[in-house]
DNA sequence: TAAAATATTTAAGCAAGCTTAAAAATTAAT
DNA sequence: ATTAATTTTTAAGCTTGCTTAAATATTTTA
């Protein structure tokens, strides 16, 4: 399958897993940064092939062949970026850039001997949980975002959903990273801000920042 | 650039580094499989992007930049064999042919990363010289070609050239292995075939294999 | 609930990288 | 040195994955 398909039905699996529920062909368009009618046509394409299921003007929703194909597309994105992580001093978004191409050109042996090398790792250095073979997530998610930890408590960073480069910039400046620990000083307004306790630093954190902070409760 | 360019630029520069003088657009062809116009289409559509000469009829030739690019793609095709085989029990030709999709989605950044874990290696698991990143081989070539090598005396294996699976199970069999040592025992009748020691074994090779093994003069 | 705003789809078209068939040039052979 | 065989080129056409413009449906909002 080609590249445009690859990152197709992976874009509709990514939607689901934040949380957007909405994924009719303009979201997924403007995710791949391609055009409307681009989406709907490749949609109709896909559901040609049984790797989603498509209805004039409905959401699309990938089959189990759809959903399978996405898995081992991301699988083997979360591997390359636990292995370019372990190997090079390379920042989280330089890692998720070259897994974003890496992963298309990736035998499923080279897969296995990745993971093999690396023990078989179930999360990647975002906390995302990286697939097996079989397509399947074993583990499960009790992390919640930052927007929802409560005032005084301590938690654990358990997921970075982002691919932002300025966010990472900005987590790489602030020990903000994948199992380091803080703490909750204050929820402001409705949660719209939050101060946090990392290090020895106090940072007050926007909700731009917040939602895709992911934390468990130590 | 495409995969398709970068390809195409490849496979001249490597017609030239097996000494085969035709790099007419047929011939071209034959190594990427596509079809006689196909290459010619593409020989003019490189010509104006200065990446190589054409004129109607004759070889194709690179220019400067055309072999630079190419240079830049076999360096990273050697970098990632050079790290997959130090990595992972893998075959050469499983490794060459990940290699061969990888080389594309590499950035130059990623490819000097690898480099430097490698300790700048200068020659891959073939035995082939690794480009600097300035698209420069630094090493010399004093390597023979089997064929070519005297009744008694010993060698070290220096390169294999092929990318053929059949040949590199061979290799794995019997000890035919990059930097090994092996001695001539005989030329049989215009050196079409050869016998050598290598290791405990005796083999007769014939000229398929005499012409893509390259050793040095212990 | 009807008009306005927004999103999706249809339609037409383009570039890249291929293909096969036929014409033209080169190369090989008698 | 001609003829025959082979290669290269031209020409026409296909698929994939995109585009923009226009038509149609849906959603929002007043």
């Amino acid at each position: 399958m080609s590249v445009a398909i690859e990152n197709f039905v992976k874009a509709i699996y990514n939607n689901d897993k934040h949380d957007i529920k909405d994924t009719k062909p303009g979201n997924i368009a403007k995710q791949l940064g391609i055009s409307n009618p681009a989406a709907t046509d490749m949609a109709k394409k896909l559901a040609a092939k049984d790797l989603l299921h498509y209805q004039k003007y409905q959401a699309l929703q990938l089959t189990e062949k759809g959903k399978k194909m996405a898995l081992n597309v991301v699988r083997k994105h979360r591997l390359w970026e636990a292995l370019l992580f372990k190997m090079f001093d390379l920042s989280l978004h330089d890692i998720h850039r070259e897994a974003e191409l890496l992963e298309h050109q990736t035998s499923d042996l080279l897969a296995e001997k990745i993971s093999e090398y690396l023990g078989h790792p179930k999360f990647d250095p975002h906390g995302d949980p990286i697939p097996n073979a079989d397509g399947e997530i074993t583990t499960t998610d009790t992390s919640i975002s930052l927007s929802d930890a409560e005032e005084g408590k301590t938690y654990t960073i358990a997921r970075l959903m982002s691919d932002d480069k300025e966010f990472f910039e900005f987590c790489a400046l602030n020990e903000i990273k994948y199992r380091n620990t803080l703490s909750i000083i204050k929820q402001f307004s409705g949660n719209k801000m939050t101060q946090i306790l990392i290090g020895s630093n106090t940072i007050v954190l926007n909700e731009n920042f917040t939602k895709i902070i992911y934390v468990d409760e130590n």
